[in-house]
DNA sequence: GACCAGGCACATC
DNA sequence: GATGTGCATGGT
């Protein structure tokens, strides 16, 4: 990716913005279930990961602590809906778990490391991705660390501010270079991609109302 | 009945 | 270090 794309990115930022308005993310009441949501969303609709939420707040397991107490197959059964729900309970398990040994079950004490130790504690932990890092990172710890997912790789590579190699840690770089660190900025921004991508991306993109339809893009993409 | 969705770990080359 | 595959449901 070209270094400096400051101009183009906010220039997205203030079109996505005035056509969206504000997106209030991340969708959960509190941090613990925000980080559950972020670890049932791995591959998954949200539409899904709605449904399995539901169920874990209706069996009282919406909690870390919670989870850390309730049997692998019982939250198996929970969170079925979401998709991959074996896997899942696994991880929202050892998650739970290395957050109890680690940090005593206090996600201050994690968060007040400060941004790249956090990071790097999180990425530690089996099930915790580069993606659903910087989300639990900057939805429920409030550190300025952008969010990449699948709709920002497509975004970026479409409207050429990308190259079509350009992987997760390049594409963040460009977003953080271009903009101020600034976690509430980040949130809207990813947010607002993310909103992009469910009306204008899925299937074959359908640029015609497109709020980027003007900007130059490759139309392979 | 495909194809996709707000990834990640692991195997293999 | 890049690429492929399993995980598995519900919506479109």
């Amino acid at each position: 990716m070209k270094s400096d794309h400051s101009a183009e990115l906010t220039a997205i930022y203030e079109r996505l913005y005035a056509a969206f308005g504000p997106q209030h993310w991340w969708p959960a009441r509190t941090r613990d279930e925000m980080i559950i949501g972020a670890i049932l969303t791995q591959n998954t609709a949200w539409t899904n990961v709605a449904r399995a939420i539901d169920r874990l707040r209706q069996a009282d397991c919406l909690t870390l602590e919670r989870i850390d107490r309730t049997p692998t197959g019982r939250l198996a059964e929970l969170a079925r809906p979401s998709g991959t729900y074996r896997i899942k309970a696994r991880r929202l398990k050892t998650f739970a778990r290395w957050l109890r040994t680690e940090f005593r079950g206090d996600l201050d004490a994690l968060f007040s490391l400060g941004l790249q130790p956090a990071r790097t504690q999180l990425l530690s932990v089996k099930g915790i991705g580069p993606e659903t890092a910087d989300a639990i990172l900057l939805y429920a710890g409030k550190l300025p660390t952008f969010v990449v997912d699948a709709y920002t790789q497509r975004v970026m590579r479409r409207h050429l501010l990308a190259m079509p190699t350009a992987g997760y840690h390049q594409t963040k770089q460009a977003f953080e270079h271009a903009l101020r660190p600034d976690h509430q900025l980040y949130n809207e921004y990813h947010a607002l991609l993310v909103e992009l991508g469910k009306r204008y991306c899925r299937q074959r993109p359908r640029c015609e109302d497109c709020p980027l339809a003007s900007l130059p893009h490759d139309a392979d993409l």
